[in-house]
RNA sequence: GGAGAAAUGGCAGAGUGGUCGAAUGCACCAGUCUUGAAAACUGGCGAGGGUCACACCUCCGGGGGUUCGAAUCCCUCUUUCUCCGCCA
């Protein structure tokens, strides 16, 4: 969420900026900004009036201590009725706090100036496009089809088992899932991200955390016995690490990256039940989390850009990056480049990697400082990404490397697998 | 799952109704000394709200209560530890 005193000195400019997003702040603005002068005058009554409380309380103290029992006594009556107000001033201002957290929640992030205008991923600006584009043979399936006919992703099975969108990967397609979640992991740690095995549960307070709760609640799995919920990403887990803390400068930048499953309720969405493994209630994600420096921040997310960059080039995959417009950017971000994959088979691009920048977005709500050089406390920035998410890079690998014979492994990964065809 | 104990500042750890936002030690920061460092010494050192700045208010695991007054008493929840049971 926003911060109150930013909105206060710039309601201006961000009104300005969140129309990028399509969006008329404009009133929810000057509702902040009314029911935070409210808010605050409520603060000031009430303190005072505890302030006199507190004084009185002291001045009984003394004359216990002193004898004048009688005295005492007499003031004591007079206590009651600072003790009405109070009650009834702090049931005001909570609600007025309440009521401004309420707007503050509904409150997208500003968007960097940068953000291209639009309402749809149509609108997104693509900012490069690299790799070859695959010459496939007469024949060519969609990898659902692959899928089958070299047995290595049974969506049936999985079906029987759990549901529609939970398919079960067997041998060598197994195999070669293991292997890219092992070769991600290692590209990060290689630049330097820490690796972290993360619940795949997490509270109610990390769900608050980093904004899934209240607003998304029900695209999340929810254990209502121990009140738990199913990751819908690593960024839950792993941004939450930081929740509540005050780092040192000296400890910035801190990256980290995991390995989960995710878990998608995907409820109400668009073609919630694609075929094969374009969207799926259940999948494995690779996840690199950046703790940085406000100064630092933006230059920390174009090192991530180039680093996805690296791995899809590594595994020769043809690929573009779209820097998202104000309609398609995610509600926590400033800004947001997605990677998206050409999956020649399907003749579509499939989005494998989405990179951003939440500036203090996340960390003010998580109350994640830092004490800067002039020993005060100023929030950090977080910055997360995909590197990157399994199934469509899957999908993409077994469409762009099929041949008449079999499917062939990237290079890159055959250390990893343990073998350089699937047929 | 059963029985017991505990939860205080970055850490350790005092504090059982008023003078406690909280002793002390460690850690940390600044300075003196030193060629430099260490040691020693001096000073500083939790967070949030509020204010131009003060004042002032709040916070001793969370929530509620008793009281003129609560870190301290009561209720409740959560978590941790020990013992027993079960178990990958």
């Amino acid at each position: 969420m926003l911060q109150v005193s930013h909105i206060r000195e710039n309601s201006e400019e961000i009104i300005k900026l969140l129309a990028i997003r399509n969006l008329d702040a404009k009133p929810m603005i000057d509702d902040v900004l009314n029911f935070d002068e409210e808010r605050r005058q409520l603060q000031t009554k009430l303190d005072t009036t505890k302030a006199e409380m507190n004084s009185i309380s002291k001045e009984i103290g003394n004359l216990f201590k002193s004898g004048q029992a009688e005295k005492a006594n007499e003031l004591k009556s007079k206590t009651s009725e600072l003790k009405e107000t109070i009650k009834t001033v702090e049931q005001e201002l909570n609600e007025k706090a309440e009521a401004l957290n309420n707007i503050l929640y509904k409150i997208p992030n500003v968007p960097n100036p940068i953000v291209p205008n639009g309402n749809s991923d149509e609108d997104n600006l693509e900012t490069l496009r690299d790799g070859e584009m695959p010459n496939l043979h007469d024949g060519a399936l969609p990898h659902w089809e692959l899928a089958k006919k070299y047995d290595i992703i049974d969506f049936e099975l999985g079906n029987k088992i759990a549901g529609a969108g939970f398919p079960v990967y067997k041998g060598k397609g197994a195999r070669l899932q293991r292997a890219l979640i092992a070769y991600f992991l290692d590209k990060n740690t290689e630049v330097g991200y820490t690796e972290y095995q993360l619940p795949h549960l997490v509270n109610e307070a990390s769900g608050f955390g980093t904004g899934q709760l209240p607003d998304k609640e029900g695209q999340m799995y929810h254990v209502t016995e121990d009140n738990l919920y199913l990751i819908p990403t690593a960024e839950v887990p792993g941004t939450n690490i930081f929740r509540d803390i005050i780092l040192n400068e000296s400890d910035l930048p801190i990256g980290i990256t995991g390995y989960t499953p995710c878990f998608r309720r995907e409820a109400g969405s668009y073609g919630a039940h694609v075929r094969g493994l374009n969207r799926l209630h259940q999948f494995d994600k690779v996840e690199i989390i950046r703790v940085e420096h406000p100064s630092k921040s933006y230059q920390a997310l174009d090192n991530m850009v180039s680093h996805v960059q690296d791995i899809l080039k590594e595994l020769k995959l043809p690929y573009r990056i779209l820097r998202l417009c104000g309609g398609d950017l995610t509600f926590a971000s400033a800004l947001t480049y997605d990677f998206e994959v050409f999956s020649a088979a399907q003749e579509r691009w499939l989005e494998v990697s989405s990179v951003s920048n939440f500036e203090t977005y996340q960390s003010n709500r998580l109350k994640l400082r830092f004490k800067n050089s002039d020993g005060k406390n100023e929030l950090a920035h977080t910055l997360n990404g995909s590197s990157l998410a399994l199934p469509r890079i899957l999908a993409s690998i077994l469409e762009n490397y099929q041949t008449g014979s079999g499917i062939k492994i990237p290079e890159v990964l055959i250390p990893y697998t343990g073998f350089d065809i699937i047929d």
